[in-house]
DNA sequence: TGTCTCTATGTCATATCCGACATATACTTC
DNA sequence: GAAGTATATGTCGGATATGACATAGAGACA
């Protein structure tokens, strides 16, 4: 995947809509990225809705704080397993992820 | 995971609808594997629609024969990451990822 | 039968991801 | 300012996934 910059693009208030198309990512790179942005945010939003902390919620997923928060800030060193787990683990159901997959939430403008 | 034993499970003939309920895995468990099994059976599916061999498909994702068949065959030894790269590289869009979620291929009956 | 193509399975060295821990930053409340 | 809570960041040893390779089975076609 390469991406060692994307964290800190995506710390420096990038949401989605297109991660890769400007780094020199191939199109498969870019789309599992944004997919990966996508339920990251789907995620934070899980565990903040049932008022869970990253410690709840690491606790749940037999992970670390640490491990949670480097997900939700998009750390490249997290993978997909670890993000669906963390996003079942916050309560979410599969509908729910279904549905997060649909909304690319608000590109840039 | 643990799951060694689920790759002869699916190949003695498991489609989906609940494989781990009946194993020893807990529901966040659970709901990974059947998530797993739904997009493994997307790729399949993706893959022989555009014509494809294993070995085009690895080439395109550059990865290898192998690591194909044992995705389609549910090797627990797969993470989500290739499952979804596969789907992704053999054609599919999100909006097709986003269907296959939702479809939970005819449970056994 | 021989050969081609496609798919499955086993093994292995290496790359990647993991939880854990330490530590830092930020924001409360006292 | 001290103490408490939540989140972020860096590092590390060990665990797991990776591509590559060898090989085997199954079907088609001659």
């Amino acid at each position: 995947m390469s991406t060692a910059k994307l964290k800190r693009l995506h710390a420096a208030g990038w949401k989605t809509g297109g991660v890769g198309e400007f780094l020199g990512l191939s199109d498969e790179e870019t789309m599992l990225v944004d997919l990966k942005l996508s339920l990251v945010d789907a995620v934070r939003q899980s565990r903040q809705k049932r008022g869970l902390s990253q410690i709840d919620l690491a606790q749940r997923m037999g992970s670390s704080q640490s491990r949670v928060a480097k997900l939700e800030t998009g750390d490249p060193s997290v993978s997909l397993d670890l993000i669906v787990r963390a996003f079942f683990a916050s309560g979410g159901t599969r509908q729910e992820l279904q549905r997060a997959l649909g909304g690319k939430s608000k590109v840039a403008a």
